[in-house]
DNA sequence: ATGATGTTCATTTTT
DNA sequence: TGAACATCAT
C-alpha cells in the first residue's frame, strides 16, 4: 500500500477542534451524530465529503480504532482523494480502510477465499477478459446467433448478478422470467461461471455477488465482519445498487452505524444498476434514521450555482432540495460555438493561455462525455506545450504490449488463468496457433480443467505434432516461474522480456512502433521497481493485485497540469476553472440516451455534475461538426443550453437566437458540399452530388461518379472540386 | 496448420 | 484509430 509509505511524518496535523470550527451547524450535527443510521442528503458543493472525512477523524479521536472504520466510495479516484484528506487530518488516518465497493469486496474475498473454493490468488477479470470467456463458452456450446452477440450474454449475466441470482438458480428463474436471458442464457451463465471457477477468477460483478452470498451463507464470516466494523460510511450513496445495499445491510451489526451522504441529482450510474431510491428512501430502509440536509453551497460562484440549478430543475424525477450560496455572483458563464472539434480544442488551449495568470494549469479541468474525445484535445495541448494529466481513457494497462507482458505475470501468479494462457500461448508467435489453441481449449472445457492443466496433459499424452512444441512452452513457463519466485521482482520484467524474446517479436510485427512499445515496457518495469522500493520483499502477485483494481493516471508533464477526464469521473472533484466540451445533442445528451425521459434526465444530471465542479469560472463549448471514427458528424448545440437563462452568460443576446436558427434549419450546418456541387473521392474519382441525406447526424451524399455511376458516400470522404472559401470561420457570439 | 494480410466493426459512461 | 475476426499463401 503506497499509503503507508508516502506519508509525510512532519506534517502538521490540525486539531479536531479547529477542523470542527470550519463546519456550519448542520454539518456539525452530522459529524457529531452518535449512534444509529444517518443520511446526509444535500446538493453539490455543500460539503458532504468534508462532513464524511471530518466524521471519520472525529470517530478516531473518540477512540475508535482505524480498523473499526470502513469508508466506501465509488471510484478509485474518490477513494484516493478521501484517503488523502483523512491522512491530512489525523495521524491514524492512513490506517482506515477506504476503498471502493469492488476493492473492499476483493480484499474480503481474498481473506476468505478458502470458504469459496478459490485461492487467495484469484484473478479479477475485466470486461475484456470476461467477454473472451463468454466467447469461448458460446463456442463450446455451439451457440451462434447474430441477434445476440456475446456482449448481450455478458450484460444479461451482469444483470443477473446484480440481482444476486446465482448461476445454479438461473435455469429455474429463466423459466419464470424468460426475458431476462437471451436464448440458452441460463446455460451460458452456468458454463461461464464454471469457466471462471476453473480459471480461479472472478469478474467485476462476482466480486460483489460472491461477497454477498458469502455473507448470507456463512455466519462465521458475517459475524467476523460485523464485529470488525463499528462504523460504516458511504460517499455518493445515490450510486449504490441493490447488491451493494444488501452487502451493507449484512455488514452492519446491531448498532446500525451506517452513515451515508449523497445527492440524487448526481446519480449518473443508473446504467450499471445504481438506484437513487436507496438514498431517497433511506429512512424507510433504516427505521429511525436521522436525516440531515445541507443547503449552502461553498464551492461555486453565484452564477454557476444558479445556472446549474436552472438546468437540474428541469428534471421531473428528483427529490426537492434547496441550494443557495453566499459566494459572489462572480464571472458569468462562457459559451462558445466552434466550427469543428479541432477548433474547439484550439480555442480552449488559447483561452487557457490567455488566462494563465489568473488560473494556473493545475486549477483547470477539461471535461467531456466520451473518452474518445480526449485524443483531440490532448493533441492540441501537446502542440501548445500545456502540461496535462489524463484520467482513464486508453489506460496504460490496456495497451497491447503491456497486456502481453501482464498475461505472463498473471499466469505466473495464477496458472489456471485461462484468459492469460490464451494470450501468452502464441505471443510471441511460437508455432502454437489457432488449431493448437482450439485443441487445448476443447480438452479443458470437456474435462473442466484450466488450459494450463490441459496443456500439461497433452504434453504427457504425447499428442503428435502438438506435444513437443507445447512442452517447450510449459518448460519455459516453469523456468520463468522459478525466476519470479526466487529473484527480486524489479528484475523480473527485463528478465521476462529476454526470456521470451519479446523485442524481436515487436520488431517484426510492429517495426514502426518499436521505440514506443519498448519504452512503455520500460515504464512498466520502472513501476514494478518503484513498487518494490515502497514495499520491500513484495511478490509479483502482490504488485499485480494492487495494479488490477487501481486505475492509473498518465501525466504528460510531471508538474501539475490541466486535468482531463470524463464527466463521470469528475464527480466529487472541484476546480477553479472548468471547460465542458461537446455540449451538443448527440454528446450531451448522448445520441444513445435520447430515447427515454429517464435517460435524458440522467444526461441532464451529468451536465449538472460537470457544471458544479467549477468554483470560479465555467466555459462550455460546442462544435458544429466533428470527426468521429472516420466520419464527419454534425450535431446542434445541446438542448440543455436553453435551460440556462441567458443572463447567466457573458454573451447573452445572440446565444438563444443562434440555437433556434440551427434547430429550424439543421441543413444549414452542411458545409461545402451541396446538391449539384462537383466533388472528388479518393477511389471513385470525380462526380456530381445528386442528393444529400442526413441520418443520425451523419451526412451522406449520393454522388454520380463519372466512372463508377451512383454511389452513396459519407460526406467526409468527399472533397469539393471547386475551391470554396477558406473553411475556418469563427463564430463569435 | 501457421502466420501474414486484408476487412470490418466498434465507442457512452466505470468497477 | 485500432483491435478483433476472416481469408489466403506458405
Ligand atoms: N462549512 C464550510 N465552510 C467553508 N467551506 C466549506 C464548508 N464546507 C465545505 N466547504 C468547501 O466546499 C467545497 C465542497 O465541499 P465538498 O467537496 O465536501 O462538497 P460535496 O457536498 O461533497 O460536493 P459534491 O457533492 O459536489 O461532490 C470544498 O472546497 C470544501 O472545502
Amino acid at each position: 500500500m503506497d499509503v503507508l509509505n508516502n506519508r509525510d511524518f512532519n506534517q502538521v496535523i490540525p486539531s479536531l477542534e479547529d477542523i470542527k470550527k470550519k463546519l456550519n451547524p448542520q454539518q456539525s450535527e452530522a459529524v457529531n451524530h452518535k449512534n444509529g443510521p444517518a443520511v446526509v442528503f444535500a446538493g453539490a458543493g455543500s460539503g458532504k465529503t468534508r462532513v464524511i472525512t471530518t466524521r471519520i477523524v472525529s470517530l478516531l479521536e473518540e477512540g475508535f480504532r482505524p480498523s473499526e472504520i470502513l469508508a466506501v466510495t465509488f471510484t478509485n479516484k474518490a477513494a484516493k482523494e478521501m484517503r488523502q484528506r483523512i491522512e491530512e487530518l489525523s495521524p491514524l488516518g492512513h490506517l482506515v480502510h477506504v476503498g471502493t465497493f469492488h476493492s473492499s469486496c476483493a480484499r474480503w474475498l481474498r481473506e476468505f477465499s478458502s470458504d469459496l473454493g478459490f485461492t487467495s490468488e484469484f484473478t479479477i477479470y475485466d470486461d475484456k477478459d470476461s467477454l473472451q470467456a463468454i466467447k469461448t463458452v458460446l463456442k463450446d456450446l455451439n451457440i451462434e446467433n447474430d441477434d445476440n452477440p456475446p456482449r448481450e450474454y455478458l450484460k444479461a449475466i451482469g444483470r443477473a448478478k446484480t440481482l444476486a441470482l446465482h448461476s445454479n438458480e438461473a435455469e429455474k428463474f429463466s423459466l419464470e422470467y424468460p426475458n431476462i436471458f437471451p436464448p440458452m442464457g441460463a446455460q451460458v451463465y452456468q458454463k461461464y461461471q464454471t469457466y471462471l471457477a476453473n480459471s480461479n477468477a472472478m469478474d467485476f460483478s462476482d466480486l460483489l455477488m460472491n461477497m454477498l452470498l458469502l455473507l448470507k451463507q456463512n455466519s462465521r464470516v458475517r459475524t467476523l465482519l460485523q464485529e470488525r466494523y463499528q462504523h460504516v460510511l458511504v460517499d455518493e450513496y445515490q450510486d449504490t445498487n441493490m447488491t451493494q445495499f444488501s452487502l451493507l445491510s449484512h455488514i452492519l451489526n446491531e448498532n446500525k452505524n451506517l452513515f451515508v451522504v449523497g445527492d440524487d441529482d448526481q446519480s449518473i450510474y443508473s446504467w450499471r444498476g445504481a438506484n437513487p431510491h436507496n438514498i431517497i428512501n433511506f429512512q424507510e430502509h433504516f427505521a429511525g434514521a436521522k436525516e440531515i440536509r445541507l443547503e449552502q453551497n461553498y464551492r461555486s460562484s453565484g452564477n454557476i450555482v444558479k445556472a446549474a440549478q436552472a438546468v437540474i430543475s428541469n428534471n421531473k424525477k428528483r427529490a426537492p432540495k434547496m441550494l443557495w450560496t453566499d459566494n459572489d455572483l462572480g464571472d458569468k458563464l462562457y459559451y462558445r460555438l466552434e466550427f469543428d472539434g479541432e477548433s474547439e480544442s484550439w480555442w480552449v488551449t488559447d483561452h487557457i493561455k490567455d488566462e494563465s495568470s489568473r488560473f494556473s494549469f493545475q486549477n483547470i479541468a477539461i471535461l467531456y462525455r466520451t473518452n474518445a474525445q480526449s485524443r483531440q484535445i490532448e493533441d492540441i495541448l501537446r502542440k501548445q506545450n500545456i502540461p496535462y494529466r489524463i484520467y482513464g481513457s486508453l489506460r496504460f494497462y490496456d495497451r497491447l504490449e503491456i497486456k502481453d507482458i501482464l498475461a505472463y505475470c498473471r499466469l505466473l501468479t495464477n496458472s489456471d488463468d485461462s484468459i492469460a494462457f490464451r494470450r501468452a500461448l502464441n505471443v510471441p508467435t511460437r508455432g502454437l496457433g489457432n488449431k493448437a489453441l482450439e485443441q487445448i481449449e476443447q480438452l479443458s472445457m470437456s474435462k473442466d480443467i484450466s488450459m494450463m492443466e490441459a496443456a500439461k496433459e497433452i504434453v504427457k499424452d504425447k499428442v503428435p505434432r502438438l506435444s513437443s512444441k507445447l512442452k517447450e512452452f510449459v518448460d519455459m513457463y516453469q523456468k520463468i516461474k522459478n525466476f519470479s519466485e526466487n529473484e527480486n521482482i524489479s528484475d523480473f520484467i527485463p528478465y521476462l522480456l529476454g526470456a521470451i524474446n519479446y523485442k524481436a517479436y515487436v520488431q517484426k510485427k510492429f517495426p514502426d512502433q518499436l521505440q514506443d512499445k519498448m519504452s512503455n515496457l520500460h515504464e512498466l518495469a520502472t513501476a514494478v521497481s518503484e513498487y518494490e522500493q515502497v514495499s520491500p520483499g513484495a511478490s509479483l502477485s502482490q504488485w499485480l493485485k494492487d495494479v488490477s483494481l487501481t486505475e492509473t493516471e498518465k501525466e504528460e508533464d510531471g508538474s501539475g497540469g490541466v486535468s482531463l477526464m470524463t464527466l463521470h469521473s469528475a464527480k466529487g472533484l472541484e476546480f477553479k476553472k472548468v471547460y465542458i466540451l461537446g455540449l451538443e445533442d448527440g454528446l450531451i445528451p448522448h445520441a444513445n440516451s435520447q430515447d427515454s425521459d429517464d435517460d435524458l434526465e440522467e444526461e441532464r444530471r451529468l451536465l449538472y455534475v460537470g457544471m458544479t465542479r467549477a468554483k470560479e469560472k465555467l466555459c462550455m463549448l460546442s462544435a458544429k461538426k466533428r470527426r468521429m471514427l472516420n466520419n464527419w458528424v454534425c450535431y446542434s448545440p445541446s438542448r440543455f443550453l436553453k435551460d440556462i437563462p441567458p443572463n447567466y452568460f457573458a454573451q447573452q443576446p445572440t446565444l438563444s437566437s443562434f440555437i433556434e436558427s440551427i434547430e429550424e434549419n439543421p441543413g444549414s450546418l452542411n458545409t461545402h458540399i451541396r446538391v449539384g456541387s462537383d466533388v472528388s473521392h479518393p477511389t471513385y474519382g470525380k462526380g456530381k452530388v445528386i442528393k444529400i441525406e442526413q441520418d443520425f447526424g451523419l451526412i451522406k451524399a449520393v454522388v454520380d461518379f463519372t466512372d463508377f455511376g451512383l454511389r452513396k458516400i459519407n460526406s467526409s470522404q468527399l472533397s469539393p472540386v471547386k475551391k470554396t472559401q477558406k473553411l475556418r470561420y469563427t463564430y463569435d457570439l
